[in-house]
DNA sequence: CAGAATCCGGTATGATACTG
DNA sequence: CAGTATCATACCGGATTCTG
């Protein structure tokens, strides 16, 4: 890749980036973009979605295990407010002992493609950024 | 898309995802995968980066007036963790008054990709959301 | 099993004032 | 202009206990 192809992609980018914050602008309801960020911003959401995208269905308990250090009230509070953003169905059966299962939407799947870009570069990059921390620390502390 | 179509993209997507997560239980240290989400997760990092993406280079308060909403303070807590994290770099011109330049590194471009297509799903799929959450509380007090 | 309710601390964020 | 320092606070999230 030479200059003249990552100057093209930048401005691409760029210009990607000015029509979405342009429409973050528009109406009087609040900035989709925060919002959706904030939904997926909190410690659990993404993971939570990760992991549903690996089955098709999950219990309660499968997930607990599979979010490792999750509190049982953080994956209740989590699982409900995606249930409620439309993401996740929530589908509880009628026995003894009862038996809850989650699984994604459509909607719920559409992120999960988003996601995998995100956490695929998280994964990519990782070293990157170790590293990136590892030189401030030391320029921090050069004595 | 026929159902056998979305059944072999939900399958390699899950195929992807296990392949990540399997990725972040290896070695000693801490998870990458959350460990990128925590510094992408906070309220303005995200938003730093995208402006950031609409110009070759930001000053403190032309950030500061694009970012609505962000203190000072914060602004200049993101901007040093993204620094920090070799996302951005800080350029200090020895002038007075002074002048500090803002601008991603190759690391935030990359990143700058992947969070396009996250904030593209949130911009197409907000209405969908807004949707969701108001037939939950519809469904909340239904009397 | 799958939660609901309650209490509680830490941290992220915000407001304000001061400075090189 | 571009911060730093300090204080105040809201709320996120953990631990615990109780229930259908």
């Amino acid at each position: 890749m030479d200059i003249t192809a990552v100057d093209t992609q930048a401005t691409k980018m760029a210009g990607l980036v000015i029509d979405i914050l342009a429409f973050s602008k528009n109406g009087p309801q609040i900035c989709p973009v925060r919002d959706v960020l904030d939904r997926i911003g909190d410690k659990w959401s993404l993971l939570a979605i990760l992991h549903l995208g690996t089955a098709e269905a999950l219990r309660f308990n499968e997930l607990r295990k599979l979010i490792d250090g999750i509190s049982q009230r953080m994956l209740t509070v989590t699982l409900r407010s995606l249930e409620t953003d439309g993401l996740v169905t929530r589908t509880v059966y009628a026995e003894v002992p009862p038996r809850v299962e989650y699984r994604l939407t459509g909607l719920g799947h559409s992120l999960l493609g988003a996601v995998i870009e995100l956490v695929t570069w998280a994964k990519v990059h990782a070293p990157a950024i170790a590293q990136a921390r590892l030189a401030a620390a030391a320029s921090q502390v050069p004595a």
